[in-house]
RNA sequence: GCUCCCAUCGUCUAGUCAGGCCCAGGACGCCAGGUUUUCAUCCUGGUAACAGGGGUUCGAAUCCCCUUGGGAGUACCA
């Protein structure tokens, strides 16, 4: 047990050594290991949550390593986007790229060097062998396997009759390679047994290994492919913990025997189940976005080629805790009632036994409501003072202590800031129209003597507020025998412009007097 | 095709591991009613599910098998 921890501890040393042997538990060290290949789309983003908040519940380290061992597969951007996306939701690393750390470099491309010995160390160990076999070729016999109904698979049952160091004599593949022809290694997969996962979601899983192919370790352009460094990698790092997307556990029998191959003390396994579209069937993907109309990524992104732009939560007007909030429980849940969350109480509440297996549709609607959650718990300040960005961009000059007083009056009806606007806009202006179904239905013809006897009794009213206003109405109206109804529609209609809006009076006390009456005299003239 | 994974309301899910407390609970959505000077909020109520078939058992959403359905993987991509 301790001579396999220390092969793990390296390269820390004795010290280090010295707390394991008084905590025998090792440190969780959990990983997000994306590939700059675009933007992260939200199922990515879960699976960094999730990470997160293992690693944190049990007090470990979350490191961010960029594999990028595909060069043709690049995108400029990508990897900065990822950074900041993750930072917006409020997930930290504590090593990687920007933040180091013990075992940098943490991008793969920066680690290409190592990558060749353990390649090697495979080869002379018999777990792997060099093949010169052409894409071309290999592409060939797929077709022909797929003619016949077939799937070609490179295996124990065909490698004995394809180009590798298997089936060409030794001298002959030392000429090769010092000929420079391109070749690749590839992982010998056991014969004849069996391959036994416990992941701790899915419980064990055993596979033939003749299922298996001999996967690409190495690739030609001496590089390691996904498989390779992803091990290779993982170990290196100390990683006790893999959580990834389910549509890894395919090859997570690979993984297990090259741990093997390896000599190495295998990280858990946790494979999550994937996001799926919220109509139909399969894998939530950038195009359901487009056509369903929600962003399908964390902030907005612009194709470097293309020039074309993916909205974003954050761009839309989602608060981050939201977001994290509503991602956090599509997949997961705590057992309990409970549904609003911040992220300590997610921390403090996780746990991968709690993941469910089975897929996950999206659903943009809940999502909007858990924003409308978060909206109305902020505070009034700051969503007056989100609120003035948007009133200013109509070239409306107002000061913050006027929208605060319109904020807790309206906050409850919407879900984002920027909706503010269509339930607020009387305040900031007199109605540009009235509403004709409403001028049809409240307008009589006993109205503007009525509303002309109203605005005198608004004139008398001192100080002008709410509580002020509320009480001559009702006193003018008792006295007069008009109905409610009648009269206080009549007015909205008036100062709104249509049936909506909240409390009258408020309305009245913001806007003040003076605007009160000037909107009954334009309203007056205007209403046939 | 092959390999692997999965299966409770329209959706997210509780309940499944330790079978009875479940003619299945919560939330979103939707519908109705109530409150209100309007709209909205809010409150109350309703809608709606154990994929199907066999077993095991006194008893099955829960355990086993089969079927069906869905998903993922099947690259010198990750």
């Amino acid at each position: 047990m301790i001579h396999k921890q220390s092969q793990r501890l390296n390269p820390w040393g004795f010290a280090y050594l010295c707390t394991k042997f008084r905590d025998p538990m090792p440190e969780t060290r959990v990983r997000f290991a994306p590939s700059p290949t675009g933007p992260l789309h939200i199922g990515g983003v879960r699976t960094a949550l999730y990470n997160y908040l293992f690693a944190k519940k049990h007090g470990g380290k979350m490191i961010l390593r960029i594999e990028d061992t595909d060069q043709t597969r690049f995108v400029p951007g990508a990897e900065a986007y990822i950074i900041e996306s993750l930072a917006w939701c409020g997930i930290h690393f504590d090593e990687g790229i920007s933040e180091g750390g013990p075992h940098a470099p943490y991008r793969q491309s920066d680690r290409r060097l190592l990558y060749a010995q353990y390649s090697e160390q495979l080869i002379k160990s018999g777990n792997a062998y060099y093949a010169f076999d052409t894409p071309d070729e290999l592409e060939q016999l797929r077709k022909e396997a797929e003619a016949g109904k077939q799937t070609f698979i490179y295996n124990s049952l065909s490698r004995k009759s394809l180009r590798n160091s298997l089936t060409i004599p030794a001298a002959e593949v030392e000429s090769l390679i010092a000929g420079e022809t391109p070749y690749v290694v590839r992982f010998l997969v056991p014969e004849n047994s069996e391959v036994v996962m416990d992941d701790i979601i899915r419980g064990r899983v055993v596979v033939k290994t003749e299922t298996l192919d001999d996967k690409v370790l190495y690739k030609s352009d001496g590089l390691p492919t996904y498989h390779l460094a992803n091990i290779v990698d993982d170990h290196l790092m100390e990683i006790s913990h893999v959580i990834r997307g389910e549509e890894w556990l395919p090859s997570l029998p690979l993984h297990v025997l090259l741990y093997k191959a390896f000599g190495w003390e295998a990280p858990q396994f946790a494979h999550l189940p994937l996001l799926l579209k919220p109509d139909g069937n399969g894998k939530l993907s950038k195009r359901d976005g487009d056509r369903l109309g929600f962003p399908v990524f964390p902030m907005q992104w612009q194709d470097p080629k293309t020039g074309e732009i993916s909205s974003g939560y954050r761009e839309s007007g989602y608060y981050p805790d939201a977001f994290v909030n509503m991602l956090a429980l599509l997949g997961w849940n705590p057992g309990t009632e409970q549904e609003i969350f911040s992220m300590e109480e997610l921390i403090q509440a996780f746990s991968l036994e709690r993941v469910g297996k089975a897929g996950s549709k999206f659903d943009p609607e809940k999502t909007k409501w858990f924003n409308h959650q978060y909206l109305i718990n902020k505070a009034n300040e700051q969503l007056a003072a989100e609120f003035i960005t948007f009133v200013s961009l109509r070239n409306i000059s107002t000061d913050p202590a006027y929208v605060l007083k319109i904020i807790p009056l309206v906050k409850e009806r919407v879900s984002f800031v920027k909706d503010l606007w269509e339930e607020t806009f009387f305040f900031f202006e007199a109605p540009q129209s009235y509403d004709v179904q409403v001028v049809q239905k409240r307008w009589k013809q006993e109205t503007p003597a009525q509303m002309t006897a109203l605005a005198l009794v608004l004139e008398s009213i001192e100080p002008f507020d709410t509580a002020h206003i509320d009480e001559a109405i009702k006193q003018w109206i008792e006295a007069s025998g008009f109905g409610m109804g009648a009269i206080m529609n009549a007015l909205r209609l008036l100062l709104v412009g249509t049936s909506k809006g909240p409390h009258l009076g408020d309305i009245m006390a913001i806007i003040g007097k003076q605007e009160s009456l000037k909107r009954i005299q334009t309203g007056l003239h205007a209403i046939k």
